[in-house]
DNA sequence: GGCAAGCTTTGATCTGGATCAAGTCAAAGT
DNA sequence: ACTTTGACTTGATCCAGATCAAAGCTTGCC
């Protein structure tokens, strides 16, 4: 706590123009001169700790927030205790352009691991975008890629397989994760099965039994939270619906 | 098609003042002058009749459309002739949000009936709302709002059963039908009972059997495409879950 | 270390809704 | 009036995945 006092006002300045998830993040298309000015409104956010909660369900909408380091949860709380996840957020993703609309948060965010994040007050970067076309661009970009991304995941619960979700999960965090810079096949999983479950509409024993499934037919190794990916076409395959099925697996 | 040609541009013009839909669209919150500057730009679309295409997947994003009048359904084509409904669009709803980040349609909208609709060129209307802070404004909002849309249907198809869905379902119908102005109780539904279902993630032959349960249970009276609902606290009990089964309703 | 509290796995059973299979009905043409 | 066509309903059966039940594993905490 007291540390915070004696960190300078330079450390506590973000610095975009460094930072390894810039080119995923506001950034993007904007000119050096105009990512200065950005930097100028972009706060650099407590770190949190696992479980601690970046913003809850009813809170006021004042900032968006990007992950820098770790990974977040959103989930809407339903009555009796009963959660549903929402998403899971990697460095470099925007979390909060959901409630821009209401001026309310409709859900909850809370930490995964130890996570690093910035913070950007919404009507500052409303005001700034009025300002530089090409970051008002970029805004409207990221927030109808947001709506695509969820499109996904309309047709993803609407129609595909147990079998087809898990798979779609595991390779759509593989490309997130490459996008980062880190192995697209061997990574860590920082949330729960029952998250897992949770998110893709499937009770936490039907992921399990496909975990081990996968396994079995050399689609990856699992060791916990460690995931290795081994066939990765054979996933792909899996994923839209074009995979073999076990028997024909067997049979061939 | 002669008939075009001798239209004065006046009539072509659109008058976003007098829209009865204005108060659902782009102008919400201009002022009139900026509104007449929106005029400017905005085109009154060629109608479309019954199964006329707006768009299809793949089609070069240009601009977005406003329906006017009738009704459109968005959905994406999959492999094999398939479809997956991704949702109906009433009057002073704005179709192709979705698509500005990828610069192409991922999805394909057509008419359900004869419908007219607005068309506003994408790049004039960015243009347009650097200039005009209120109109940047209200379309961040547009975003976010088209962004918690998609999370609600995330939420009815992760974890509501069919009963739930369906009910949620008309009950979404009835209170957008009431924003436009017309009976949120007595309406017409322009899709059939494979287009609700496939929306939904569920059969035909469950759609039609739960609107024969509630009809039954008094809750609406159905007669083909004319719905009448009759006992909106039970549809809306039913809608989240805390709705009586049929058996606890046989009972009391 | 050792115990408690979660997670995760694995097995057995159950069920909501899909699928299959006939009809029924209404609108439009002949 | 009669066929056609496509949308809708109704009934019978089936199955993917939920739910129930019971262990194994980890991790953390005293």
């Amino acid at each position: 706590m007291n540390q915070r006092n004696i960190i300078s006002f330079e450390t506590l300045r973000v610095a975009c123009k460094n930072c390894s998830v810039g080119s995923l993040c506001l950034p993007l298309g904007l000119e050096p001169e105009d990512i200065g000015r950005l930097e100028n409104i972009v706060k650099r956010a407590r770190p949190l700790h696992r479980g601690d909660y970046l913003f809850r369900d009813g809170d006021r909408f004042r900032s968006l927030y990007v992950v820098k380091t770790g990974s977040v949860k959103r989930y809407a709380p339903s009555a009796e205790g009963g959660e549903r996840v929402l998403g899971f957020h990697l460095p470099g993703e925007i979390i909060g352009l959901d409630a821009i609309d209401k001026d309310a948060h409709a859900c909850a965010a809370k930490a995964l691991e130890t996570s690093a994040l910035c913070e950007i007050p919404f009507p500052r970067l409303e005001e700034l975008s009025t300002e530089i076309p090409s970051l008002q661009r970029q805004m409207y970009r990221l927030l109808s890629k947001e709506i695509s991304n969820e499109t996904e995941m309309l047709l993803l619960l609407g129609k595909k397989s147990a079998e087809e979700r898990l798979a779609t999960f595991v390779l759509n965090m593989s490309k997130r994760l490459q996008k980062r810079g880190l192995s697209p096949t061997d990574f860590h999983l920082s949330m729960s099965r029952h998250e897992i479950g949770n998110y893709l509409g499937l009770a936490v024993e039907t992921v399990s039994r496909l975990f081990t499934r996968y396994q079995e037919d050399g689609l990856m190794v699992v060791d916990r939270k460690h995931i290795q990916l081994i066939d990765l076409d054979g996933l792909e395959a899996l994923s839209n619906g074009t995979g073999l099925t076990r028997q024909q697996h067997q049979h061939n």
